[in-house]
DNA sequence: TTCAATTGGTTGCATTTGCAACGAGAACGC
DNA sequence: GCGTTCTCGTTGCAAATGCAACCAATTGAA
């Protein structure tokens, strides 16, 4: 009873959900992604991009946790802003392999380091130690959920 | 620059906001948010009514880091539904001061078991001191922001 | 081979969202 | 008092989102 009467500020879905676009807000309004004509929603998209090219649409929805019709639109909006390119797949020809452009690949030097400042300053005072099982921790549950999901 | 590259998928906002995503899909899709005619939007809402009710669309917005027409809107079709009430403040005729009703109450035995449930399942296997740590890293962080923008 | 079931991508639709502009009320200055 | 500035809530608008329906390509089974 008394867990339940703290669960909800405590959780670990509220506070991964607000701390989630604390930390998001804070990045957008503090990079150039505005100025690039970019979003939010774009920098998820090339997260996973700077991390591994070549994957298809489906993919980047399922470890965006978004709709593959929401990321189809924001890859267009990417293609025509030169940022990625869509390739038929020659091996099966309903995937689209989803690749960087050279401007694609230079945004991440371009917004990186204000994102991890941002990070920096929010976590200022937490002890190292803490800061990285919490990541671990978090990791575990992300990758527990995208695996099976796929 | 080792820590640059390992950034992206390592980096707190990462974690934090896809974990974050992923538990309230998670939730929303096991509840019975929908048959109720609710939203996650609308459960977050309720999540911070639940700890203290009377407060102003404006903290509301704060915590819930959604734009306050956002919040004006969300509480429409919350008070259409008989969920809250919106009571016009007598000392400061600016305020709309919300209220849960009994339905609105009552919602948070119908729908935080399954939520509890979720969040178990997602951290089955987790260290408790490490879901420990891992929470209250993330209520810091989440605290330092709303006070401050507060 | 041929037909059913599955999968990937696109599109229409209704809802949700942030931003900006607006109006009402309050606080502070003069 | 009176006007400026600020705050709170509302609304219009464009962008983002999930869902469902759709088409094309692949897979699997009869």
């Amino acid at each position: 009873m008394s867990q339940a009467v703290e669960f909800p500020v405590n959780s670990l879905v509220f506070l991964t959900n607000r701390v989630g676009r604390l930390l998001a807000n804070e990045i957008r309004k503090r990079t150039a992604l505005d100025e690039l004509g970019l979003s939010a929603q774009h920098m998820g998209i090339l997260v996973d991009l700077w991390v591994k090219e070549g994957v298809r649409q489906q993919d980047l929805a399922v470890s965006n946790i978004k709709d593959k019709g929401t990321i189809a639109r924001a890859l267009q909006s990417l293609e025509a802003a030169n940022i990625v390119v869509r390739i038929p797949d020659q091996e099966d020809k309903r995937n689209k392999l989803i690749y960087l452009t050279h401007r694609g690949r230079s945004l991440r030097e371009e917004l990186l380091p204000e994102a991890q400042q941002t990070v920096q300053e929010a976590t200022e005072g937490i002890p190292e130690e803490d800061l990285a099982i919490c990541k671990r921790v978090l990791s575990q549950i992300y990758q527990k959920f995208t695996c099976n999901h796929k």
